[in-house]
DNA sequence: ATCGGTACCTGCACGC
DNA sequence: TGCGTGCAGGTACCGA
């Protein structure tokens, strides 16, 4: 589900409920505990169980971002180790972290809840993390930085200048490089086909035959589409909410994405569906004409 | 380097 | 109502 507008939203929602809080408890989902054992089920945990609840233990909350599509918790650890330590959370299609007031499991597909403080004014509260495709991943790690180094640059701090002689580079279709995290990090379908709209680029243009006049739309229509994304909370298809289970709205807003048959807003001409990298994508066909190769 | 296919999961909409 | 099918915002891995 959620790309980068709707990680940012969670981020930014969760940031006034965590920050400064200990966790004072984490509990994972037992396996068997919903009948039939089943191996698989932490797969989503990079780390080993045990020591994935032990670590985070009496650890606090120092401050939470967003990098690329990944939600990274910095904890201070209380105990001598002074090392600062990471808990980073991708969310996969259908990850949720939401703050709850409740201890207890509340859906087949919550498979972690922490336990937070509480202050004077208030009592504790408890983050859950619910996942129902189980595509999210849950790690902990002391050098995120490091363990997240092979993704690209971040698509709302990139400039211009910076954009053009990367796409330049590459041979593949636009819409394939867009996906790619390794070239930028945040975009996702969604916002792929919605940026490509906005800068009047048909989806299959290979990144290298852009123009640099093209490219500088394209990379000012990426950042138009997210800022406008974040304004509104991001998109809610299905799943997706925010840390207080706020919906987005800015699938409202969507010009193609999911419109196949419907009028183009503007020039009225019917969205298309194709495939590209066996991703679906949407376009209008007349304001996203693939550019004529001039010999 | 790049691509398509597959795998990982559950839920939902759809047609019959 | 039930069942089979295809599709879904994510990434990783394989072989071509």
């Amino acid at each position: 589900m959620p790309e980068l507008p709707e990680v940012e939203t969670v981020v930014r929602s969760l940031r006034p409920l965590v920050t400064g809080r200990q966790i004072i408890g984490a509990k994972l989902r037992e396996p068997s505990a919903s009948g039939v054992p089943k191996p698989d089920s932490l797969r989503m945990l990079i780390v080993p169980a045990r020591e994935f609840c032990r670590r985070l233990q009496g650890t606090r909350i120092e401050g939470i971002e967003r990098y690329g599509k990944n939600v990274v918790f910095q904890l201070r650890q209380n105990s001598g180790n002074n090392e600062p330590l990471f808990f980073i959370v991708h969310l996969g299609m259908t990850g949720r972290l939401t703050c709850e007031r409740t201890p207890e499991f509340r859906s087949k597909h919550t498979h972690l809840i922490l336990s937070l403080d509480g202050n004077r004014d208030e009592k504790g509260r408890w983050l859950h993390y619910t996942d129902a495709r189980r595509f999210g991943r849950l790690r902990i790690s002391e050098r995120f930085r490091e363990d997240l180094s092979k993704l690209g640059p971040d698509p709302l701090e990139i400039t211009a200048e910076e954009f053009f002689p990367l796409l330049h580079s590459r041979r593949s279709m636009l819409k394939s490089l867009l996906l790619d995290q390794h070239f930028l990090r945040g975009l996702g379908n969604i916002y792929a086909d919605e940026s490509l709209f906005r800068a009047g680029i048909h989806p299959a243009t290979l990144a290298s035959r852009l123009s640099r006049k093209r490219a500088l739309r394209l990379h000012e229509a990426i950042r138009e589409t997210l800022a406008r994304a974040i304004q509104k909370g991001g998109s809610s298809i299905s799943d997706y909410v925010d840390a207080q289970g706020q919906r987005g709205f800015f699938q409202l807003d969507h010009q193609v994405y999911r419109r196949t048959g419907g009028p183009c807003f503007r020039c009225g001409s019917r969205i298309r569906k194709i495939i590209v990298s066996s991703r679906s994508t949407h376009y209008c066909p007349r304001c996203q004409r693939k550019q004529e190769v001039r010999s």
